[in-house]
This record gives structure tokens, sequence and C-alpha cells, in this order.
DNA sequence: CGCGTCCTTGAACCTTTTCAATTCAGGTGG
DNA sequence: CCACCTGAATTGAAAAGGTTCAAGGACGCG
């Protein structure tokens, strides 16, 4: 029985929550980040609706048409993918403010399914009308493709994370990315609470979930953390730096 | 004692060499794949210079300002990032027709490097210039944008690779997607040169360059391939496609 | 309050790495 | 043209790091 409830009945558009990207708290870090307040109505107008996604539940998934990319607005998302033999591997997670969906330009169909970890909002940006909007403003394209190239190499440093680290630095090196982002955002810059089970970090990171459990346990004794079930509080965040950086 | 020779006086633009997508045999896998011959000769004039890149000489590197996009011309490359702790990550090879420095797009600077495997020749696409042209070609934006979400898509898969196979299966991998790329350009399909030596094999794969001759030498007992220094001939492709995608 | 899911921990096993010793290939200079 | 020399590749044996299998415990949700 997949914890996921399915495609389902997707909520249906909400029209009532009418699109504000202008007041959004997250107009600094999201799609219009650098847009004149002009262009900014612009794009507002253009995006759709936001849509409510209850936990555990598909926004989209592997093989669905590739019709909107989506902004995260509230909540929490991973990204999935599956291999031929149906394993799955966890490819990102989403947080408020980033972006989902690109990876269904090329090919006109998903290449990866997203799944909300907590009860969450996306903005949705139907495709067709994006790639009309790029043309006419000249920042929002230039926007877009930063945003494009940072997915890329964010996907490249995730490379040499499975590549060319051990466990432990793995799991230091999600940490602190996490904790990074969450600080950008404004939340506590010590503690998280995790929204993935530690199935889902170890298939992330490359590392069977009983990995990722012990090397938690592992740092919690050796004073760097301090681990209550999802509740993660980092004590030493300059020796957690360290375990990345050192080669050993 | 680097193998590569360093950034070096790259060898100046050869004004000579005028770029001529129209005729180019790899216009159907490359930037200019769809677009009209109107917008092609647009695209053409865009394109400044080829530019020759002798075997082990670097392109761009990581840190380098961003200024322009790369397309494989003939030739071999990789790319690779590295660690805070100076280790590095090889993160593709990129045949002819492919597109390099995307990367750089984000931030201004590249964050990975590109080196030449072997003697190449790239075109040079300033990327203010693109960025004008996509303003003006729907096709070219579209076709632009799909090739960045082909290089998403890329890297998942080989976080996929990284993150849930064993040695086996990831050379396997690697091997057919090695030749399918070159047989979409019309190569045998059945015999390779490996342009890159095992460590950067290795290195790309999340293997020690030891485990990459073992897996050859085991593949070549087990009557897979048939391996001679960097030729490798696949004798079963049915079966090496059986090992990715069986779960063992 | 009970059930299911998630998490933790232990022990044995296995894959891959590490270290070390040859062997091989290809390019250079005599 | 051959001998040499260097970087690359192969192979072996030991060690390490992670996985697998298994059992027990905690937490949260209904």
């Amino acid at each position: 029985m997949p914890r996921t409830t399915n495609p389902a009945p997707l909520p249906p558009p909400q029209e009532g929550f009418k699109v504000a990207c202008s007041t959004c708290a997250l107009r600094q870090v999201c799609l219009p980040t650098g847009l004149p307040a002009a262009e900014v109505e612009q794009l507002e107008r253009m995006v759709a609706v936001r849509r409510p996604v209850a936990r555990n539940t598909v926004l989209f998934k592997a093989g669905d048409a590739f019709e909107a990319i989506y902004l995260v607005r509230t909540g929490f998302f991973k990204t999935a993918a599956s291999a031929e033999d149906g394993r799955e591997q966890v490819t990102g997670f989403q947080m408020a403010g980033e972006m989902l969906g690109m990876d269904g330009i090329f090919s006109g169909a998903h290449a990866c399914g997203a799944v909300a970890l907590e009860d969450s909002q996306v903005c949705v940006v139907p495709y067709g009308r994006l790639e009309d909007l790029t043309r006419e403003i000249d920042r929002l394209r230039r926007q877009f493709l930063r945003l494009m190239s940072r997915e890329i190499v964010r996907d490249q440093s995730v490379m040499m994370l499975l590549g060319a680290m051990r466990a432990e630095q793995r799991v230091a090196a999600f940490l602190i990315n996490l904790m990074r982002r969450l600080r950008a955002r404004g939340f506590s810059s010590s503690s998280v609470v995790l929204r993935m089970t530690r199935d889902e970090i170890g298939s992330f990171l490359g590392l069977t979930l009983e990995t990722v459990s012990r090397t938690f346990s592992r740092m919690q004794d050796d004073g760097l953390l301090e681990v209550r079930a999802r509740e993660v509080r980092v004590l030493k965040p300059r020796l957690l730096l360290q375990l990345v950086r050192r080669s050993s």
C-alpha cells in the first residue's frame, strides 16, 4: 500500500485564491525576483491559480503531460524518479519559493514525480503562457533561464555528493544545505523539523535508511547534533561544515 | 603535475573558420535543430567563431566569468567540478552537437570546468547575443529551453545511477548511454574507442578506477564485452541492457 | 488506547576501496 | 627501428564502509 494517495482527484483549482506576487512574502526568492512592479503584475495575471496540495498527494507524476511550472508557495515537496526496475530515487526536496517541473520542458512529459510532504500550496504557471511572457519581458526571460541554470548547478552538486562523499559527509552536506535554504527564508538557523522520512533522506543521499539513522546517532554522540525523531538541532555548525570540507 | 595544460594562451579565435550551421553535419542534433533556414542563418551570423581546443587544454574552468555557451563541433570533452577539499568529480562527457557551459548562466561564473579529451573544435555562442536572439526567434527560445531541460533530465538520470546502482550496473549504464549517443551520430553501434581514462570514468560513476577496470574485466570474462585498452566492443548488448534493468 | 509506521540498534555479510605490485601501451629520442 | 620511459591499466589481497536482515521501541494518528 503506497503511502501516497494517488494522482487522485486533484483538488480543483480554487479560483478563490487570487495570486498576488506583489504582496507575497516570497517575492525576493521566487520567480518574480528582480522584476519591477509593473512586470510583476503582468506575471501575476498569468499565474492562473494557487492550488492546495494535501500531504502525501501527487502534484504530478513521471509520464504526466507537462503543462505547467509550479512554484511552492507554502509547504514542502519531494521529487523522485523511478528506474526501470521499479526502485525510486529521490532527486530533490523543494521548499517555499522553489520551482518544480522544469524537467518536463524537454520532452513534454514529466521525467520525475512530485509529492507534497506536508500540506502545501503551489502557484501554477501554465507553461505556454510563461513562454509567451518570456518573449515580452526581457527580465523575466533572464530570470527564468537563471533558475533553470541554478537547477543544473544544484544537480551537479548533488552528483558530487553522491559520487565523491562518504556517508557522514553526505548527511552533513544535506543538513547544511537544508539549514542554508531555511535561513534564507527567515527560519531558525540551528533547528529543523525534517519533513521527510529517513528512507527518503537515504534515497536522496544514496544510502539506506539505517545508515542515515546511524549517522544521525553518531553525530549526536559526538555532540554535533541533537536529534529527536524529526527534529534536529545543530549544536556545532562549524564542525559540521568541516566534515564536508575535509577529505578524510 | 597536472595532465591538463593550463588555462593557457587560449588559441586565439580563428576568424578564418566561418561558422556555417546550414551545411553542418550536426544541424539535426545541435542547437539549430528544428529551425527553418532563414532562422538558422540568423543564428550563424551570431555564432562568432569556431575555436580549436587541443587535447588536454581547458575550454573554461570553474570560476571563470561566464561569457558564452559552447557547442561541440568535433571532438570530446569532460566537465568536472571540484569540491572544497580539492577532489574533483567528473560531471559529464560531451560529444559533437552537445552544449557546454549552461551552468554559468546562474551566477555569471562557471560552476564547473571543461577540458578537451581529444583535439576538438567548439562553436562559440556569446551569451548576451544568444539571449537577444531568443527574444526575436520564438523557436530558438523554445529549443534553447528544451536543451536546458534536457540537461536537467540527464543530470537526474546520473543521480539515479550514482544513488541506486551497483558498480556493474553503473558501468553498463555508462556504456549503453555512450553507445546510444554515438549511434545517434552515425557511428558504429557496437564498438567504441573510449576517450577518457579509467580514472575519469570512475570519477563520473562514483567508483575507483580499479573497480571500473575489474568490472570491464569481469564483463569480458562473461563474454559481454571485448576490451582492449581504450577500445570496447559490445558483444551482447541485450545482456548489457538487462544488467541495468534488473534490480539484483 | 491501540495500531501502523517510522526509527533505532545489533550482527553478519558483501561490495567496493585501499594499498601494492606488475604489466601494458604509446610516444620519444637515440 | 628499437629501446626506453612514463602514464595508464590490470590484478591481487586485506581492510573498511555500508548494506542487509532481524528485532525491539517510539511516536503519532485515528
